[in-house]
This record gives C-alpha cells, sequence and structure tokens, in this order.
DNA sequence: CGCAGTTTTGATGGACCTCAAAGACCGTGG
DNA sequence: CCACGGTCTTTGAGGTCCATCAAAACTGCG
C-alpha cells in the first residue's frame, strides 16, 4: 500500500464538504464521521486500487484527480470514469475492487474503513441518501459517455471531452464556462485515448485538427484557451447544450 | 399516453416481489406501496418515455423488454441499458426523464407517482436502500459495457451480447448457464447494433461468422444454441469468466 | 549534452461503414 | 390456396475512418 497517512483535520474546514458523501450531515453526524475517517495521499501515477483487490476502505477525493479504468489481458484499456474532487471511491457491501484506480496528480483521499461506514450508513440516512443521490448522476454520465464511446467520431470524441474538462474546471471554479475559457488537460494523450476509445495518434491528430480551424487553441502541449465555446459545442455533434454546468 | 389501467393486483404474488426496489420492504411498507401503485401495459414496439419528458411516476418493470436509448439528431442512436423485469425506470428527485424508453416486447410496468414515492422513500429507508443497491449494480453494468463499446471488435462485442443474453435468461430461470443452452434474442439486428455501436449489417456479418465457426447455432433468425459456454466466452476477448450470473 | 518520456507527423492497411439488392418470414386479402 | 406488401435479415462491392507501424520533434532532467 502506498498510502501516507496525515493529520486529522477539522470536516468543517474540508474543501469538499458541501458536495462529497457527507455533505448532507448534521453537526453530530459529522462528528461521528469525523472519528473514523483517515486521509491517505498518493503521488502522481501511483496505483489507488487494482481490479480484484480487497477493499478495507470506501473515500471521498479531497484533492487532485483519479482515474477509474478497465484492463483486458492484451493491454488494450478503457477508462471507465474520472474522479474529481468529491466523489466518492469504493461501495457499500462489496468486498472487491470491480476496477483500477490510479492516480493522475497528486491525491488525498478522505478514507473511512469500510464496515464502521456500512454501519453508520444503516444510522444515519443523511448519507444513504447522498450516496444514492451521486450514484444516480454519475450512471447519468456514464450512460451519456457510452453515446460518445459508440455513435461518435474521433472529431466528435475529441471535442466532447474538452467540452466536459472545460465545464468541470468552470464548475470547480464556480464560474459560468464562457468564452475565452483557458485550462490544463489533466490526462495525457494516452491517457485520452483510453478514455475515449482512441488510438494516442488520433487523439494527437485530432487535437492538431481542432487547432488548425481555430476551434481551441494551445499554449505547451496541455494548457487549452476555447476562444468561441459554442463553436466547440458544436464540433461535438450534440445537439444544443442545454445550459448546464454540473 | 399509451398505458392502459389494469385491475390492481397483490404484492405478495408478485413476480418480481424478490427483486425489484420493494424486496426489502416490511410487510406494513408493502402495504402503503400497494396503496399508491398501479399497473400500466405498453405494446411491442410503443414508447413509454421520450427524452425530456415529464415523469409523473417511477415504476418497475415487471413482464416484459424494453429498451434505454438516446439519439443524436442525425439519427445516430446508441442503446444505453436494457431493461429487464424487476429493473426501475425514473429516479426520485428528478422531473424530467433523460433517455428515451421504449417497449421491446409487451411490458408491464408498476407504477407510483413521482410525489408519493419521493415522501415514502424519506420514511421507510429500505426502499433507499434497495434502491442504492441496485443503482450500483447498474453503474457496474454500465462501466462494464463501456469496455465493450470502446475497445472490442465486432465479434467480440456479439459474443459479449450473446453471452450477457445467455446469462440473464438462465438466470431468470434460476438455471447454471451450461453446455447446449438455448435462448431468443430479444432484439432485432438494428436494435442490436444500437447497443453495440455498430451497424445492423455488421452485426448481421458477424453473427454469421460466428455461426460459420459453430460457436453458436441458430433456428430461425432469432433463436440461439451455445453448444460450448467457453468457447462463447473465449469469443468475448474478456479473460476467463469467474462463474458469475447474476 | 544525452537520454527517457511524451507528442507530433507520415505512410499504409484493414475493420467497419455505406450503398445496394435480393432473400426470408409473416400477416392480409383476393 | 397463392399473390402481395411490409418488415427483418443476409449478402455483396466499394470506400473511408481510424489503427498500426515507424520515425522524428519536443520536453524536462540528470
Amino acid at each position: 500500500m502506498n498510502g501516507l497517512h496525515i493529520d486529522v483535520k477539522d470536516c468543517s474546514q474540508c474543501p469538499i464538504r458541501h458536495r462529497a458523501v457527507c455533505s448532507r450531515c448534521e453537526p453530530d453526524e459529522l462528528e461521528t464521521l469525523e472519528n473514523i475517517k483517515y486521509y491517505r495521499t498518493y503521488e502522481a501515477g501511483q496505483p489507488i486500487l487494482w481490479s480484484g483487490d480487497h477493499m478495507e476502505f470506501v473515500a471521498s477525493v479531497v484533492t487532485g484527480i483519479a482515474t477509474l479504468s478497465q484492463a483486458m489481458e492484451d493491454g488494450r484499456t478503457q477508462m471507465v470514469g474520472l474522479l474529481l474532487p468529491s466523489d466518492f471511491i469504493g461501495r457499500p457491501g462489496r468486498e472487491r475492487a470491480p476496477f483500477d484506480v490510479v492516480a493522475v496528480s497528486d491525491v488525498t483521499l478522505c478514507c473511512f474503513r469500510r464496515r464502521p461506514f456500512e454501519e453508520m450508513m444503516t444510522q444515519t440516512p443523511h448519507i444513504g441518501q447522498r450516496l444514492l443521490e451521486m450514484t444516480l448522476d454519475e450512471l447519468d454520465s456514464a450512460r451519456e459517455w457510452m453515446l460518445v464511446l459508440g455513435r461518435k467520431t474521433a472529431r466528435e470524441k475529441i471535442a466532447s471531452l474538452v467540452l466536459i474538462i472545460a465545464r468541470r474546471d468552470s464548475s470547480l471554479r464556480r464560474k459560468l464556462p464562457a468564452d475565452g475559457m483557458t485550462f490544463d488537460l489533466p490526462l495525457t494523450r494516452e491517457a485520452m485515448a483510453d478514455y475515449l476509445g482512441l488510438t494516442l495518434e488520433t487523439v494527437s491528430r485530432q487535437i492538431s485538427a481542432l487547432r488548425k480551424t481555430g476551434t481551441i487553441r494551445l499554449e505547451g502541449k496541455r494548457h487549452v484557451i476555447v476562444p468561441d465555446l459554442d463553436a466547440l459545442i458544436s464540433e461535438t455533434g450534440d445537439d444544443y447544450d442545454g445550459g448546464m454546468i454540473a
């Protein structure tokens, strides 16, 4: 195990206090959680869980980015989720991890041992309610991603990914997405390929293509500027954006 | 609306009593549910919900099969879920349907008006607990399907779909999947294509290919015989099956 | 500078899509 | 009974998008 234990912090000052699985908890419930929680950190590139691992804890991502992915024996890999601050790892009632979890940047987790957490869930409905809500949202996102994987062209896939990252970035900063947005791609070309069901070469080519038509601009390899958000949206193949952010 | 109202039935004799969202309910809770439930039926081919529709109810599939899918303006369609008996439609706290739901065979739903159901959820934890469990399972399945869509070849996709249908069929009949399994494909070639992110021609060709190598046999267009389950599994590209059914 | 990892670019081939037509199946009506 | 149309399915021919293989450019670092 690569995790490091660090000092306990106060939940009330936690950056994900209002979005994570604990967001609905009352002060007394929070106190109970505080007693069973502990932090762990992982460096960029480190594995957090391997598929099949025994899971002794569930956790919330506090800071950093991790990927959830699935590999075939011959090396083909499909990313099935991107874990951002406030996202939840693990599930009550499941012994073994169904997917690989890898830290993309440095990651801090707020962990709870599984058994005490499961017990607490039976007593405090607020946790289960919030977890249900989060899981339903994740399910909708997963299903939307299925359209990207199954039916979109390489170019539409890239535009969809850039748009998703742009929106997540603005939602984390609590700004509306607007023209002239600027943000970093947190993923390597290979990770993008694994997310999109493409090869890294195709990812690179399509990013170049979007750059050449002016839909995006690049500073360095990773920093993106979107001069016209509607132009990017029209490249995704989706019908007009409903104005949603979250 | 195409639904027909039919007579109220006794929950204790319901075929999905032990698997649906109500499976954890105590007799008194079941009685409350019985008071707010009503049945609806749809003929094969009929739409149940369109994406964007206002949802006045949530429901369990009692009998029949429905598809959950997403369409792009230009007609490209991706199926994002197959709804079988005991599966749940809709979600508490959401006004509008995010996907299209279409009856593939004749379908009977057990419906609950959304508001009373939401209220009941706050009072009876058993419903929320079961719904969370079902949603987490659906999320895992959706993520597994992402690997199929993103990384598998046409042949592997077909084999994966046939295997899933074979397993679901044996789980509904409560038999272990074995050699010499025999079952019907409930979907048209086009619906399979929409599930797999392929064209219907490619689906047809790959089914013919699996037939020619003897991995499957066909009686008519829809009835399938699997003489050697391991042979089918090895065509899916997955590593060896863990022996799971459900 | 030299090396390893990442990204870009090029050339080629193949898996799958597109367009097209014909065959199989089924209910309807003459 | 068989002809007829509609739907679903199969099969064929040709084209395209993306994967594969290969190499060069870029980046950061010891």
